[in-house]
RNA sequence: GGCCCCUUAGUCUAGUGGUCAGGACGCAUGGUUCUCAGCCAUGAAUCAGGGGUUCGACUCCCCUAGGGGCUACCA
């Protein structure tokens, strides 16, 4: 029994979110690390807001960062099931257990009721404990309101007089003081358990050693002791970690937009760089490495060298690191999962083997996939659209983009030394060389000033694009004042 | 309001009493180049403030300030 076992608990209230996934990666890596089990544990008791499509969503969302769980849903596991709408019986039997141990009791106040005695205590500056109207019911009473129809639901019943410590992993030890909360409830008149009463039942049976939550459960955990305590569970250690916060230095939250998984798979970012960089947000390895794989990860992974302080979610450096994950793999690793990005045109007018080198040449610098677009613009074949830039630097350029089309015609070898060889010899034949030379050039087959290399480019685009490509630019350019 | 957590450059972080406070993103400059990118080099930029403790504080303690979280029959 020395065994870790941790696991990541979402409620499919959302799309898995930055937040959400890096506490996902680190209960993973954690586990890795130790030889352990990582439990994926579906939260569904909030029947308003979960919903089975986007329990889907965040299953794909899962597996595609590679966060593969040893139970849970879809995946086996004898301590199941694990999906919280799957054990209602089980909430409902312990919470029974607790109730005739006079640890629990029926609570038949009302949600309007409740509210009118927060506001109270709100303004009279005092915590909003439950004030305990129910907790003293006699049996009859009891009978009495339940004839009458009045809804049930199940209060704990908060009897510590110390101050309550929680032995944090990255915290170190948190005092709360015990006046802090009043009696809370388990089980709601739904008939289904609150968060605090099904995390702690889950937790305990389903083995947890290590909870490895976010740090806005950090107040939570006091209740959550108070029911293993009264169950006699074993307590797990806990590890709050520090939240990811948006720009505006608030909690990642899925109703504000929080930037979510989704959403980068969508745009076609590598999922090894998404986890290297949500890695870094909050952990740090011991050397200055900062290119990780997952397995590396898992192997430098420790609670000790988490931070306890909050981090900002930075767009720019995902980007950094996917940029740099996908330079370092190349097509060779990346070409299959970049391709359905490719604008079609590019697709029908190269071969498989082209399309390859163009990724290459565009991966030098590319955050995701759906940027290649943008970054092979210059691969497109045929003659682009000028714009009044392009205009200035092409006027008058007419004989040299002749001579430069004649000059690839003439080429025996269609290889970009050679090709690079013709432009400059024609360009010594006209008395031009550098950027007079090849800017007219580039501007006739990309219209725009800047893009890869030249002589790759042509190659890549082939003799026939090349030369048909520079003569019905000129021809268009015929008109004006060649 | 109450309770709890947090505080090193714009951002992510290293640092555990004596360091030129290290690295990375971003930014700026120069080099390479037809251009962009890349690469190389260089540079600007940080210990929230105030008290202690100490021969000596970024590091330990206290206070203040700021930020955040929680305070539900949401998780």
């Amino acid at each position: 029994m020395s065994e870790a076992r941790v696991r990541f608990a979402p409620s499919p209230t959302g799309y898995l979110h930055v937040g959400g996934a890096r506490t996902a990666l680190f209960n993973f890596l954690f586990a890795r690390h130790e030889g352990g089990v990582f439990i994926l544990r579906i939260e569904d008791t909030d029947v308003e807001r979960s919903s089975a499509e986007l329990e889907t969503v965040l299953i794909e969302d899962m597996r595609w960062l590679g966060l593969d769980w040893d139970e849970g849903p879809a995946g086996g596991g004898a301590l199941g099931p694990y999906r919280q709408s799957e054990r209602v019986d089980i909430y409902r039997e312990y919470a029974e257990k607790l109730v005739s141990a006079g640890a629990a009791y029926p609570c038949f106040c009302t949600d309007e009721e409740l509210e009118l005695k927060r506001e109270q205590s709100r303004r009279s500056g005092l915590p909003p404990r439950y004030d305990g109207s129910c907790r003293e019911l006699s049996e009859d009473e009891r009978q009495t309101k339940r004839r009458d129809g009045q809804s049930e639901s199940i209060r704990f019943r908060v009897t510590t007089e110390q101050d309550i410590r929680i032995e944090d992993l990255i915290r170190g030890e948190v005092v709360f003081p015990h006046d802090m909360v009043g009696d809370f409830v388990i089980m709601r008149s739904s008939g289904l358990p609150t968060y605090n009463f099904a995390a702690a039942v889950d937790d305990a049976l389903m083995e947890v050693t290590h909870v490895i939550r976010g740090e806005e459960h950090l107040p939570n955990t006091i209740r959550q002791l108070m029911i293993y305590e009264s169950l006699g569970f074993d307590l797990p250690a806990f590890a709050h970690i520090p939240l990811i916060l948006g720009d505006d230095r608030s909690k990642l939250s899925k109703r504000h937009g929080a930037p979510n998984i989704k959403d980068f798979r969508d745009r076609g970012y590598p999922p090894g760089a998404i986890v290297n960089y949500l890695a870094f947000l909050g952990w740090s390895p011991k050397d200055e490495r900062e290119m990780f794989t997952v397995e590396e990860l898992a192997g430098e992974f420790t609670l000790e060298s988490v931070a306890s302080s909050p981090a900002i979610f930075d767009e720019t450096k995902l980007n950094w690191f996917s940029a740099q994950h996908i330079r370092a793999g190349g097509a060779g690793k990346f070409f299959d999962e970049a391709l359905p990005f490719f604008p079609k045109e590019l697709v029908e007018s190269y071969d498989r083997e082209l399309l390859a080198e163009i990724f290459d040449i565009v991966s030098e610098n590319l955050p995701c996939y759906s940027m290649i677009e943008e970054s092979a613009a210059a691969f497109r074949r045929g003659v682009p659209s000028y714009d009044d830039s392009a205009a200035e630097i092409l006027d008058g350029t007419g004989h040299l983009l002749e001579a430069l089309a004649d000059g690839f015609g003439a080429l025996e070898e269609w290889a970009g030394a050679r090709i690079k060889q013709s432009i400059k010899e024609t360009g010594a034949d006209l008395g031009l060389k550098g950027k007079a030379l090849f800017m007219p050039l580039r501007m006739a087959l990309t219209g725009s000033s800047h893009g890869p290399d030249l002589a790759t480019l042509i190659r890549i685009r082939g003799r026939d694009d090349a030369i048909g490509t520079l003569r019905e630019a000129v021809a268009r350019y015929r008109g004006r004042n060649v």
